[in-house]
DNA sequence: AAATAATATCTCTAAATTTGATATATGGAT
DNA sequence: ATCCATATATCAAATTTAGAGATATTATTT
């Protein structure tokens, strides 16, 4: 039993098929096919059943993903720690809202690599609600998410207090949609939780997949938004924006660096976490 | 991070040497060296100290060890479920006191292989300490031990109750030295007991490594030996040999298979378990 | 300084894996 | 029914990788 053929058959019970487990491990079907068929072969029993409609997982099948996917992530878990303890710092993978990514996260990265410069850092960017799911199935370390986080789950530090603001034009500040991420981004469901308070809860919805798209849209007069005042203001049209408080409860938010309650953070996330607690 | 790779870490612990690893893993010492060498390269870090002596582990190398070992641990009982579910039937890896292994178990095997006919069974034999041991070190799956069992670690089910005898040459039945098995062996220790409830601890004891040969010396007049009942009169040279009871408490001894609290039974484990439970 | 006992290095060979091309199967549309 | 689209399976060649065996190096002891 080796890991190479583990980690295909996680992938063929994901894509649901071989060629697309091929295609997401970087390698021809034909290579798919023979591992699986090594695992087939030594427990002597079908793993998948083939068909037009993809690969499905026979009962047994099921078992030995059930139990690949810890050894994986046991595997996986261990070999970072041991990275870490290297010295050779294990990579930190981070997720972050796209607003905190352009606002917030330059700064405080660099002086995250100036006190562990060892460390590779990435990062992912999407709404808050796609980041807990990808800290929850482990494929980010942490994520810079709105608040509150449920705290059964996730440990979590506070990492900013952002002031929503709605940015308008201001040749016409109460028309146009409002202009918001894809469901999922929590400014926008405060936006909308604002606006139902206002009685606006027929306002049309204009989804966007940047900030920098937005907040150029709203400079163009298409509509509003509600984004972090910070945002807003650090804009390339921000002198064509005007803005406007937002009455609390709306207006103030956190944003929370969280990550799995079981999940043992490697050295770049302990400065990181050390960073934001100084700094609080 | 390969298998083969912490496979060969920890006989290289376990035996202290790159050549002592290679000969326990059947191979050439190069290629101790070279898995080894490939582990120090993914992880930067030496896990090694080599000299004269032989191979010590550093601190690094001490943290990959353990993790080393649980993994492959997991991955070993991960294997064995898997195996068994799929209906090839995992193998079983039992082991045995060697008067059990003679007297009572053909009988008991052969009705195992007639109710699971796939699975394979093999045996080890050995005194019940060093049998306790390797349960507990998961050499071996299960074992035949005299009682009594230390439930807390051990899962145990009644197999056999053996009435001990003392085996004798009646020409001269009180003389000579006490044939034994080596330390470990709890007969052995049933035997010392006795002694001593006598006020002849001062008995000399020749140790033996079987029971044929034990039986053999005493139907030869080297001296007398403390053995089941069952097994004293299976032997080759039963006739020149005279069967003397043993008072109590030192008469019944409860025979017990044992495996690990921890341990999933595979089939042939889950059936032996039901031959022994239907059959006492 | 030689002898010993260990690990390291090197080359050759064998085995396993990946590729890429092609064959085969299956379900749906014409 | 036949063709088409989309899958997986098969096969031979190429590549990569790991293993064996011979030899070199190193460190320790005498």
């Amino acid at each position: 039993m080796d890991i190479v053929l583990l980690k295909t058959l996680l992938a063929v019970a994901e894509t649901g098929s071989f060629s697309g487990a091929a295609n997401s491990l970087h390698c021809v079907q034909s290579n798919v096919t023979s591992r699986i068929r090594r695992l087939e072969d030594h427990f002597g029993q079908k793993i998948f059943l083939r068909g037009k409609a993809g690969a499905k997982l026979t009962d047994f099948g099921e078992r030995l993903h059930a139990k690949a996917e810890d050894l994986l992530q046991l595997f996986a878990a261990a070999e970072r720690e041991l990275l870490d303890a290297s010295g050779a710092g294990a990579p930190l993978s981070l997720g972050s809202m796209e607003t905190t990514a352009a606002v917030r996260l330059p700064a405080l990265l660099k002086r995250l690599k100036g006190r562990s410069p060892a460390s590779s850092v990435s990062l992912k960017t999407g709404p808050t609600a796609d980041l807990l799911a990808m800290v929850r199935d482990r494929k980010i370390d942490a994520a810079f998410v709105a608040g509150p986080v449920d705290s059964t789950r996730f440990n979590a530090v506070r990492a900013f207090t952002e002031r929503l603001v709605c940015a308008r034009n201001p040749a016409n500040p109460d028309n146009g949609s409002l202009l918001a991420f894809r469901t999922g981004c929590s400014y926008r469901a405060t936006a909308q939780a604002w606006l139902k308070s206002l009685g606006r809860s027929d306002t049309e919805i204009t989804e966007m997949g940047t900030l920098d798209g937005i907040l150029g849209c709203v400079a163009a007069g298409l509509g509003f938004a509600v984004a972090p005042e910070e945002a807003v203001r650090g804009a390339r049209d921000a002198d064509q924006i005007e803005i406007a408080p937002l009455p609390e409860p709306f207006a103030t938010v956190d944003t929370f660096l969280v990550w799995r309650i079981d999940h043992v953070p490697v050295e770049a996330h302990r400065t990181l976490i050390e960073v934001l607690e100084g700094h609080s």
